[in-house]
DNA sequence: TTCTAGTCGACTGCCTACAGCATACAGTCC
DNA sequence: GGACTGTATGCTGTAGGCAGTCGACTAGAA
């Protein structure tokens, strides 16, 4: 089988190895799979993967574990990895906890940052709006999350903070596309959240980061609704046989 | 080197295996962590850990690998497994989230539950009240958390499921000791709680879950306060030389 | 005595190989 | 013709082993 363009690049990486190859491993398939490279649903043959990017199964099966951690894919015992199926409803129920996580960290944000943790805020924001200004999405994206978790890292709840990335991460997967429409709004209603938590008003920085997530709530099932799923050149993983799916129940 | 009481038992398991050797591994992990036979902050190695189930490194490192998701060890990529170390902060966190996401899960419940959910419901606290009467306190343990569990899978939010059972299971391990203290009142507003979902009364669903979990934090807060730790009799994993942590940072 | 270089060995990360199960296919019996 | 059984083979789970890395210990020098 001839391997696609990752092998190469990830025999450079081996070159320099501190870092594990299981993260490379990770790394690459979680891009295919954000890519929708790999579709939902598609049984993750792990020879396959290990032949794909040029290392032996077992980084491959321990990269499949975090991915399945962080719900990229389903591991069915004795039947292997699937690339997990997202679903219309759980992109909402994903947004509606997002929602409530990060609504309670701004309250506790508001009580618990210090100056710096508001400055540091403040410049996120503005540079947000910069790159609102010069029409870079990417940058504009990412500043948004940063924001986002700035927040939450100022709530000083490590264990919210864990979840709240976990959502995150997850959320993206569907929401990255809707995250590139929302303009100025967007960063005008950071602005407000970060005056509240500066004026420590617990209630107010909660009640805006709820009406500003859900908001991007609704903007995900608006967009939703609108337009289909565009298709996407898929990598054909290639065998001679393929067991079918999961086994026959009972 | 001799293994402890606990090879035998895999063996056995072993030769009904329809269920991987890492489940095994895993659990019998898990109940040395939460017994504290294993002591936080121990260094876990994997070839002492495999030679004491009685299995090889792999599918003691998967293990290793789901411990690691659900908090109970850390892994330091390079230098190995540690078990977690729990710290009051952490406790009080995780109690806080567990207040959050339940209290959601109330307001969720009592819009969404159906007859036969809330017949369950009643059904689990009229056995706790059982159990409570027959000082059964183990029972009562265990369907405390049924019912809370239910609570969260009425919501009809899968995602707050999986995360209230992931605190869950963590908070558990700080959790126990108090959770054999809390008697009759909690079972009281469970029942206040269970009347508010089958009125559809959302708001006053979450507020008395709200409620309900912020006393159980307040009581952990106040034991913790009264009695120190009592010392355990800790597994004394046998090597000739043991690394002592984690690398010089920097 | 304290600092430094060198050596030893423990431990992780990774690879290869094998065993067992499950599926798919083909041939056989009713 | 349809159901059943036997066989080939894909795939996972597990074992065992090798190499590289990092910590601990030791010896020698300042």
């Amino acid at each position: 089988m001839q391997p696609t363009e990752l092998p190469k690049e990830l025999a450079a990486r081996r070159i320099d190895r501190p870092v594990p190859l299981r993260e490379h491993v990770y790394q690459a398939m979680q891009e295919l799979i954000i890519s929708r490279r790999l579709a939902p649903g598609q049984h993750l043959v792990e020879s396959e993967l290990a032949q794909m990017l040029g290392v032996s199964r077992q980084p491959v099966r321990e990269a499949l574990q975090w991915l399945n951690n962080e719900g990229w894919v389903d591991l069915r015992p004795g039947y292997g990895a699937f690339v997990h199926q997202p679903t219309p409803d759980e992109a909402d129920q994903l947004l509606a906890v997002r929602s409530l996580l990060e609504s309670e960290s701004a309250r506790l944000a508001a009580t618990q940052a210090d100056e710096e943790g508001i400055a540091r805020l403040r410049d996120l924001n503005k540079q947000g709006f910069e790159a609102l200004a010069a029409d870079d999405v990417d940058t504009a994206v990412a500043l948004n999350a940063a924001v986002h978790r700035c927040v939450t890292e100022l709530s000083g709840n490590k264990v919210l903070l864990d979840f709240a990335t976990q959502v995150d991460r997850r959320v993206r997967w569907y929401y990255t596309p809707i995250a590139r429409q929302r303009g100025k709004q967007s960063w005008q209603e950071h602005a407000k959240l970060i005056d509240a938590i500066e004026n420590r008003d617990a209630e107010a920085a909660a009640r805006i980061m709820q009406e500003h997530t859900e908001r991007t709530r609704k903007s995900y099932l608006e967009q939703r609704d609108a337009d289909g799923e565009q298709e996407q050149q898929l990598i054909e993983l290639p065998t001679r046989r393929r067991r079918r799916s999961s086994p026959a129940k009972g």
